[in-house]
DNA sequence: GTAGACCTTGACATCATGGCAAGGTTTAGA
DNA sequence: TCTAAACCTTGCCATGATGTCAAGGTCTAC
């Protein structure tokens, strides 16, 4: 299977199937003669894999423990908990800071009338630079 | 004033003041003989006013058509409103996709032992590279 | 034999920011 | 007056995940 066909069996686009091959995500490839990259099952299932990881949130180097655990018949379900939780930490964190920024935007925004006059609280408060008090 | 007093009183890192020079953001500064740069307080209201920006996750491009509005003493503050509104639609999108990946992970932790057994249904999901049904 | 689809590598762009290096300037103190 | 420290300058490289483009080689179907 060359590397179209992985890509479209695996969701993967062709250019990060070959950066994941670098970073040493997927194993070193088989090559044709004329060096075109080879492809089995399994490969397309680890690509799914790192697939579904990406879009959960995980980044490469998350992904890449993730892989070893997965590849690990003995791994103690306790590793692959802990880079979870550590992400779901790490999401709410940022969770809250964009919902900061939702909550006082959205305060400015419902006190400007949004007409043609010039006055605008939102102006306002990025020129005071300053937090408005919750 | 030199770039370092600008940036302590500005809270812009003196590196980011001179990139914002270069995105047009701050308008070309005068230099002294040696060719340091020398600010004046308008300037430094100006870095607040974009240092605020920046920290409601306004982008670049967004934050020069704020200070653009600001300078014009004529807007309209309906071109403001939408600015912020954009950007707050874009907050709600951003914060959706991450609490979908919250919610997911936090549904597969609970169900992982976390123990030294290898059973994990992260693993499992990830393996399977399909959203679970909710 | 040839067109079109496919593959290769590599370079560059994104976006906001940090870091480092090599060199010039200013200032405070001995 | 000399010097060290603190400051400034420009410029290059790096981040992370992804896309795009280019120049060139290969395979396939007609």
């Amino acid at each position: 299977m060359n590397i179209g066909q992985a890509s479209r069996q695996s969701g993967v686009s062709a250019k990060m199937i070959r950066h994941y091959e670098t970073l040493g995500l997927v194993p070193g490839v088989t090559r044709s003669t004329a060096g075109y990259r080879q492809y089995a099952d399994a490969t397309v299932h680890t690509l799914r894999f790192i697939r579904r990881a990406r879009d959960l949130g995980f980044d490469t180097r998350e992904v890449s423990g993730l892989l070893q655990l997965w590849r690990d018949k003995k791994r103690p379900s306790a590793q692959v908990k802990r880079i979870a939780q550590q992400h779901v930490d790490d999401l709410a964190h940022r969770i809250a800071a964009l919902q900061g920024m939702q909550r006082t935007l959205e305060h400015l925004a419902h006190r400007c009338h949004g007409d043609q006059r010039p006055d605008c609280p939102i102006l306002d408060d990025l020129a005071r630079g300053a937090a408005s008090p919750p």
